[in-house]
RNA sequence: UGGCCCAUGGUGUAACUGGCAACACGUCUGGUUUUGGUCCAGAAGAGUCUAGGUUCGAGCCCUAGUGGGCCAACCA
């Protein structure tokens, strides 16, 4: 089923209402709006497919615009980031924009608010501001100040604006309703005192504005259309509407807020505090570790970025708490990789057999199909020799019905390969296996034809030969939570629930012609799972990072 | 002692103005297969939180209840 054809989601279905009442298809227009505060995870990436899927399904501008209204915790290395992944996720904005650009215009309309007796200045402290408020449940009262003359709160937010006022000295409120239901409708702060230097106006300006103020009003210049934002926004709607309201102009679109539920995923802690605890106490190796959440995590690890769009458009969008498996996630990365990933093979707990009928000295280059899914992907050669390697655990000296693998006086195929039986194990001291004794047919070469095709063998095997086996590293990683959920648990300490063994080390053989793979090229382990090429992380030898297991292929091994 | 949002198989979503609850993941079974993967075929699994109401007819509308979530940062 394409995008089209797919049910309407409910923001879909608002667009669609929108369009026959009144807006023109021309008049669409979305945004992604990040604050430059750390890098883009698995949740943002829902949040950007959504907003830049819009654009794509109705052919309209999609803007990026980094809401850097706070100096305290924003940096250029963040913006940076999060454009480099959205890019790589495959989107294209129509315009790069920034909250900072509208400083002027947002204290230019603050003065008119002020002007118009909407807005006021406060010189109490944040504690006596706080303790006004009241609660949910009891109304607040208003601040002396309140009713302070125009001129004076003008004068004053000129000083604040000049930096004649030190951080905290005041602050400018909008003048609403300090006993209405809604909390943020109780005079809520629209501008700060703050002498930080900025990410991008330095020290040009010493007040900032408040998410609330800034937000609709950014829209409302870029004219959204649509602001689309998670659901714990929800009552910022009343706010957004009412300082729309006064600065309106009757003859440009009023952009709308609407609210979707944000996507959990099982096994997943997304949280930035977190996640900066986990690089912090080096849990992981940084902010792209591949047990990471964050997109650049994910690359890391092998992710493409067709599967992630595909799992954040199957997943949908609603308006209800939930809790995504990350199977979910899983299958889309299976689904793309399966497809692009050519079929090699490794070997990561080796143990050596040798084919006592096979000449001492002689090796054979072998046509190997790179990926049965892609025939345009072609063929390569392996080399075959009298000792090989098979992983451990394809064989065992006794077995039931349902091993598939390799036993004493059973046949098995080599993938690409021949047929071989076992014959004897060699042992240490110790009863350890070192050796496993075979025979080959040399008839039942693959692609022969021959007879071979019409001998049934139970299972295929991958190998690497020994004299050319190419040393590797493998790492293998596995969800980094035990818990189903350990972001909505807010007792306990997350890191309780971290797994220990969330990254094995494996120093593996691969065949050789693997030598010439690029950092990010993915491949499939025959049997093994998909994997991808580490950036360089290790001294000559190439470093692969698990993307996943191969479907229940491990779950069942030993049987 | 408030206001607002939400409630459909195990999970996530769908069901246009009321008309036999659908799709994907997951699970299970069988077939194909040079890897127990892929692919193909099939199955099980909800009667839509509860109680009323409106209606010929309710998952959709109304009321109440229950359960969950959000709201008291000079964060976003």
């Amino acid at each position: 089923m394409t995008k089209e054809e797919a049910p309407l989601n409910f923001i879909e279905h608002i667009i669609e209402d929108d369009l026959s009442s009144g807006y023109t298809q021309d008049q669409l227009r979305f945004r992604f709006p990040p604050e430059p505060n750390g890098y883009l995870h698995i949740g943002h990436a829902s949040s950007i497919c959504l907003n830049f899927g819009l654009g794509e399904r109705y052919k309209a501008p999609v803007n990026l615009r980094f809401d850097d209204t706070n100096p305290a915790k924003e940096e250029q290395e963040f913006v940076d980031a999060i454009k480099r992944d959205i890019e790589w996720l495959g989107f294209e904005w129509a315009e790069e924009r920034y909250a900072s650009d509208y400083f002027q215009q947002l204290y230019d309309w603050a003065v008119k608010l002020i002007k118009n007796d909407k807005a006021f200045v406060d010189s109490q402290t944040s504690a006596q501001i706080a303790e006004q408020k009241g609660t949910p449940n009891n109304p607040g009262t208003e601040s002396p100040f309140r009713n302070r003359p125009v001129s004076e709160s003008l004068s004053l937010f000129e000083q604040m604006k000049n930096g004649e006022v030190g951080e905290g000295a005041h602050v400018l409120r909008a003048k609403i309703d300090m006993a209405s239901g809604n909390m943020l409708m109780r005079d809520p702060v629209m501008y700060r005192v703050l002498h930080k230097n900025h990410h991008r106006t330095k020290d040009q300006w010493k007040i900032y504005p408040m998410y609330d103020w800034a937000h609709g009003e950014s829209d409302y210049i870029e004219q959204v259309s649509h602001s689309l934002c998670t659901l714990e926004f929800l009552p910022h709607r009343e706010l957004y509407n009412w300082f729309l309201e006064q600065i309106y102009d009757t003859n440009k679109l009023r952009p709308k807020q609407r609210e979707f539920a944000r996507r959990n995923l099982s096994h997943t802690v997304v949280s930035k505090r977190k996640l900066a605890k986990l690089v912090a106490e080096k849990v992981v190796d940084g902010w792209d570790d591949p047990r990471m959440p964050t997109i650049s995590g994910l690359r890391r690890r092998g992710y493409t970025p067709e599967s992630i769009r595909n799992f954040a458009d199957s997943i949908g969008v609603g308006k209800r708490e939930n809790l995504i498996d990350v199977s979910h996630l899983e299958f889309n990365v299976r689904e793309d990789l399966n497809k692009r990933a050519p079929r090699v093979m490794a070997v990561l707990d080796p143990v050596k057999i040798v084919l006592t009928n096979y000449p001492e000295g002689k090796e054979e280059w072998l046509e190997a199909e790179n990926n049965q899914e892609d025939e345009s992907a072609g063929y390569r050669e392996v080399p075959f020799s009298r000792e090989l390697y098979i992983e451990r655990e394809d064989f065992k000296e006794e077995a039931n019905r349902k091993f598939f693998r390799l036993t004493l006086g059973k046949e098995v195929r080599l993938k690409n390969a021949y047929i071989i039986q076992g014959e004897s194990v060699v042992k240490d001291s110790e009863g350890n296996i070192t050796e496993i004794h075979c025979t080959y047919d040399p008839d039942s070469r693959s692609g022969s034809g021959t007879e071979a095709s019409q001998r049934k063998v139970k299972g295929t095997l991958h190998w690497v030969s020994v004299p050319h086996a190419l040393p590797v590293e493998v790492r293998l990683y596995d969800r980094l939570f035990t818990e189903a959920a350990p972001d909505s648990d807010k007792e306990r300490d997350f890191l309780e629930f971290l797994n220990p063994d969330s990254l094995q080390v494996v120093q593996a053989f691969a065949e050789p012609s693997l030598r010439n793979l690029k950092v990010e090229d993915k491949v499939q382990f025959q049997r093994l799972g998909y994997f991808v090429v580490d950036r360089d992380t290790s001294e000559g030898k190439i470093v692969f990072n698990r993307t996943v297991p191969l479907r229940d292929s491990w779950a069942k091994l030993g049987e």
